[in-house]
DNA sequence: TGGCTTCCTTGACCCAGATCAACGTCGGCA
DNA sequence: TGCCGACGTTGATCTGGGTCAAGGAAGCCA
């Protein structure tokens, strides 16, 4: 368990700045992408940008959903916990991520910045707003949230039926693959290294996998005694036998 | 594995009929709900409905996604499967269940009817088309898709966290608080007996909640003998503790 | 520069649930 | 009405990954 008691979100700068999508980083990667450019300032003007140091739960599950957030810099968890402390991680929010689809009335997960993380604030009603402005947006978000369900029945499985070794092996494969777009170095091509960054810890990705960090621990050593990667130091990987550890992922080994 | 070579989508019938929206016994308990009683003509030529055996599989995980199905009739098992054979069921459609949103080009699960059912089959084309015209039918359908994603969360959790007690607990209830809107008959008022029908099989169950077909059984019989059960056939359970089982489903007790 | 603290690794042992095996039950059909 | 096959139950045993325990490594502040 934590020993962090229920700190709520920590902003450090709170400010709304019509022309701040103009330099935006993360547009290319999220759902503001279908905002032309003449209608940027209408779209600023909706958000409210903040800043969030590591490890503080900007989210609380369970609380009324008044807000919707677009990750613009960081990672942050996204997770569930049982009463007795037992949490499952449901997904890592990355640059782009809009957070505010698993939502009813209040949220069903809580997040917390693995890193410094800077989010755009959108209160539930400006959001509306803009969805009735941009129909594109809606088809966006609606494409998006396909795409989430797409990738959590995909975890289903892998919580459900998969390994720990076939767990661990899609987790490297998936973050290797997500490499392209993020700020990564490495190429995905056939058979080259491929270096990730893991900006959670062991227990994340534990929590992530439905496994211990033990069981993580013991794996990671196995894969590399085995060759398969590298682990230069805590929070990065190298992966050097990507063919192998996807078939290890999908089941084939 | 089962015996079945890929049987396909048996069509028992298909006709197209801009009435059928009309009689719809689905369409309160459906997406077709935001349409208005004067535009269901427009919603039923956009419509084919079909008849599916029992059995059959009329969605294959990895096809091109050409169509959009509406369960108007029976229920449904989705699911995804690995090399070996293994299989992560990831829901039941029920009566006015929208299949189309987890997917991209192409399924990204498969199908198979558990009873007779009635699907009103929609073409991507089709479907855009009635998109354009009804933006409260994209609206209702982003409405369904973070609803499904809320519960897809829930069954992360509960497939990487919990014990095979609270699984079974947690689906129990489920099914419980399901009956209400569907063709119920008991009411899930506190203390009240609540008889739920499982059109399901016990591997079916498994598959759903990451156990075995053994598992299942045992702990069935066990919530049997400690009366907070009955099981009155192999497709109908009665509910005596609906409350227990909550706490235990929760992570409670 | 040394002592926290936090995170990670590794080994020994254990247990919830899987696997293996046998039997019961029920519905359909000849 | 008796056989057959699919499905479900129950018991015995096994095992992958959890739990418990000890120690290492890396950052951070005083």
């Amino acid at each position: 368990m934590s020993t962090m008691i229920r700190a709520r979100p920590l902003v450090i700068d709170a400010h709304r700045a019509a022309d701040v999508c103009v330099h935006c980083q993360a547009r290319p990667f999220s759902v503001c992408s279908v905002i032309g450019d003449a209608d940027l300032e209408k779209l600023g003007a909706a958000a409210v940008t903040m800043s969030v140091q590591p490890g503080h739960t900007f989210i609380q599950e369970g609380d009324p959903a008044e807000h919707f957030f677009n990750v613009t810099a960081g990672t942050a968890k996204l997770y569930k916990m049982l009463p007795d402390g037992r949490r499952q991680v449901t997904g890592f929010a990355g640059v782009g991520y809009f957070l505010g689809l698993a939502v009813s009335s209040s949220y069903a997960f809580s997040a917390e910045s693995l890193d410094p993380v800077r989010i755009c604030r959108f209160s539930r009603s400006k959001l509306r707003g803009l969805l009735d402005d941009f129909p594109a947006l809606e088809k966006k978000l609606l494409e998006v949230a396909s795409h989430e369900l797409v990738v959590a029945q995909e975890q289903m499985l892998l919580l459900g039926r998969k390994t720990a070794r076939e767990r661990l092996a899609s987790f490297l494969v998936a973050r290797a693959n997500l490499l392209p777009h993020c700020a990564g170095a490495g190429a995905a091509v056939l058979g080259m290294k491929e270096r990730i960054h893991l900006p959670m810890t062991r227990s994340d990705i534990a929590d992530y996998l439905g496994l211990t960090i033990e069981t993580i621990s013991r794996t990671l050593s196995r894969f590399k005694a085995e060759k398969m990667i590298e682990i230069p130091n805590n929070s990065e990987i190298v992966v050097l036998k990507h063919a192998a550890l996807d078939d290890i992922a999908t089941g084939m080994t």
